[in-house]
DNA sequence: CGAGACTTTGACAGATTTCAACACGGGTGG
DNA sequence: CCACCCGTGTTGAAATCTGTCAAAGTCTCG
């Protein structure tokens, strides 16, 4: 998953398998803080999740961390580069996974239409990061934790009488190191959407969108 | 071209083609301020840059704009994804492309050496974008700016005496929309570095590198 | 040569980070 | 069962970096 723009968040699919699983291994289980694979090893699968939530990261030698991405349903990850995983990748909740050999998406021999569904998520996937490039690069705290919970909503927000509710597996640093901000400014800014009623703090890891569409004019930076 | 952790700098190839002309379009050739595509335009080429530089932007509603990427040579361009271009193309210098049809990389159909190729562009892209993303959310502006000239030294320097020379075919505020900064900012820091003797600025578009080392460590965020 | 765009520089403002203290909450062990 | 403890989150104050606004300088191109 990653923050992009609100205005064009794609019609809601129901969760599609990349293909029927009638030609894949069975689906992987991962344990909260079990990790799927570590930088520099050898890719040999690539996971779409079915259920539950992935945190990617990548460390700078100084110890800076950037989270590349969350893994939500639908989402594939693992793609290769020089056949080697370029992430961490670590489980933050009960995750449920469809592994498909590497071999599918880079040679698409035997299975066609699952070697077509892989490139066109390696496709999707570079779009997404492009959005993501803007939401780093150009948006305000504010808006950078508003897009967040936007996308969030839209891809596992659950109604809840006339609100939505939004559960945020990840920790407050988590969130920091994605949006590029402090663990404080993400604090504060959530306190700040809190104090103005567009979302209420269910509790540390459930936030309710009281005012949605308050919330998705902070997004897109329509002033305060 | 993305803002990759100097470290893991590749070994410089030569460029290579993505496969023998044999089976290619004719090159393409763009004058400076040519639009190669505009977002939302239907893919129906992707194209190697041989020589020049391309940028790729993508703009917000209210007017703020991200540069996604320069093309410099070497570079694959064009990716779809739903079958669309997701930013602008254009030329800042005289450039000149090798196409390719869409359908090569869609489906392989006809070349599958040519359909490899294309896949292996955009996985090394997804892995190029990542790094990116730990620049735009983690690094200062000088360790921006500083690890954008190591990048265009490696891909573009010339060696000019000792020292190595880089041409910076866009202006300071592509440079800015690139790093996540304000045209000031740029600004600033490469006089810094002029003052510094790490740079020396001999024209508005041409920078040598006196002091590689220096920054390098700049680039990585060795303090100072 | 002149006009306009781009770049540089300066002063100032403001957003975000940094540093520090405190609150909260879940888990453990007594 | 309760108290304690430690990791996580929140809040505050100060510092700092980067952005904003404004003006002057420079280059390019007609």
């Amino acid at each position: 998953m990653y923050v992009t723009s609100p205005c064009e968040v794609r019609p809601k699919l129901p969760v599609a398998p990349l293909a029927s699983s009638t030609y894949q291994a069975t689906e992987t289980r991962l344990k909260p803080g079990a990790y799927l694979y570590f930088e520099g090893d050898e890719v040999e699968w690539l996971y779409q999740v079915t259920s539950g939530v992935l945190r990617l990261t990548r460390l700078l030698a100084d110890g800076r961390r950037q989270v590349i991405a969350f893994g939500l349903p639908g989402d594939t990850v693992g793609f290769p580069a020089a056949g080697l995983h370029h992430t961490d990748c670590e489980a933050l909740t009960d995750v449920r996974l469809q592994p498909f050999r590497r071999a599918h998406l880079e040679n698409g021999e035997g299975d066609p239409k699952l070697h077509t569904a892989l490139l066109q998520a390696a496709l999707r996937e570079i779009s997404a990061m492009q959005d993501h490039f803007m939401m780093l690069g150009r948006k305000s705290a504010t808006e950078k934790v508003a897009s967040f919970l936007c996308v969030l909503s839209e891809r596992v927000g659950e109604n809840l009488g006339a609100y939505r509710q939004v559960k945020l597996p990840m920790s407050r640093s988590d969130i920091a190191d994605f949006l590029g901000l402090t663990t404080e400014t993400v604090s504060r800014t959530l306190t700040q959407l809190r104090k103005s009623q567009i979302i209420a703090i269910d509790s540390i890891h459930t936030v309710i969108i009281q005012r949605p569409e308050a919330l998705l004019n902070l997004a897109e930076g329509s002033s305060d």
